[in-house]
DNA sequence: CACGATTAAATCGTGCGCGATATAATTGGG
DNA sequence: CCCAATTATATCGCGCACGATTTAATCGTG
């Protein structure tokens, strides 16, 4: 008679919450519940506030360089960077040296957010109930895990 | 002369790169990329398949127990459920006892698909390059971001 | 210089995710 | 028993996110 199958080896069923692609799915929609209020102070919505933090950092990206810098293509850019634009927080305008480019700049009243943001954006450390250090090895490891992701579907 | 400003104590610009939650946005964006041709396979999306997940758990939840599990309100289960029904995966059902409850059944079809989804889905701990101990520890601290990052927004 | 190939944005259609609201069924206090 | 309050879904509108395609400008090779 042959050894019983080793329990251990046998595949346990895969429940919703072993799976880190849900944590990560949760915990990204709770993060933009809880930006959501904070976010409408500003006028703005979460991706459009990404998008102020990449200019903020470097003014006069163009899309595609937006677009790396947030993995976002230009059929979500263009339409999200339209509104803001209406909402008077940046500009677009053509490359005169390349008319193909769109340059994006920020208008004066999209710069002064950047305070209203680092003020508003304060109580967020805390909302995470995580230390600083946890955050950072946490932060490490969620980015190691997405560049690991794009590199496998892309050619390994 | 006084001393300099000490510059650890100058707070830094604070860099899109720093945030967690830019982390967390990113890598959920990578996963859904990841996933798309997966499920595509299985005539699902990554959201549905979630609810499915959550159905082979155990079937028969009502739309209200499906978005607790979820995360997600009925403006968004609702219309993800339909297409679910229209596409033969599960079945709705008003609860004869209480006909305002509608309870999510699992068709044939949707049970088979569990077995197809664990065989495709195989290749994920391997792409996200991480170790089974490192993905314990990565899911359970992005877990313990989310439920404090949900409670912090509700009552504390 | 010409013209196909490449590159950069934009457009289109679909499916979430959610705030606000509506509809319908059940419950509970007088 | 009745009707206001509560509960469970559903509806509506908006803003992403993206696959597929289009438009327009630039580049490269002959």
């Amino acid at each position: 008679m042959p050894e019983t199958p080793a329990p251990a080896a046998f595949p346990e069923k895969i429940r919703l919450n072993d799976l880190v692609c849900f944590a990560v799915y949760s915990a990204n929609n709770a993060f933009n519940r809880f930006y959501k209020p904070i976010m409408a102070e500003l006028g703005l919505t979460y991706p459009q506030f990404l998008v102020l933090m990449a200019l903020w950092e470097e003014d006069g990206q163009g899309v595609g360089q937006l677009g790396e810098r947030l993995g976002l293509e230009s059929n979500t850019l263009t339409p999200l960077l339209k509104r803001m634009e209406t909402a008077g927080v940046i500009e677009r305008r053509r490359d005169k040296a390349d008319e193909r480019r769109v340059a994006v700049q920020l208008t004066p009243p999209g710069r002064d957010l950047e305070a209203k943001a680092g003020a508003l954006l304060a109580c967020v450390p805390q909302a995470t109930g995580m230390t600083t250090d946890e955050l950072v090895e946490l932060r490490t490891a969620v980015e190691r895990l997405r560049d690991n992701l794009a590199c496998a579907r892309d050619g390994d």
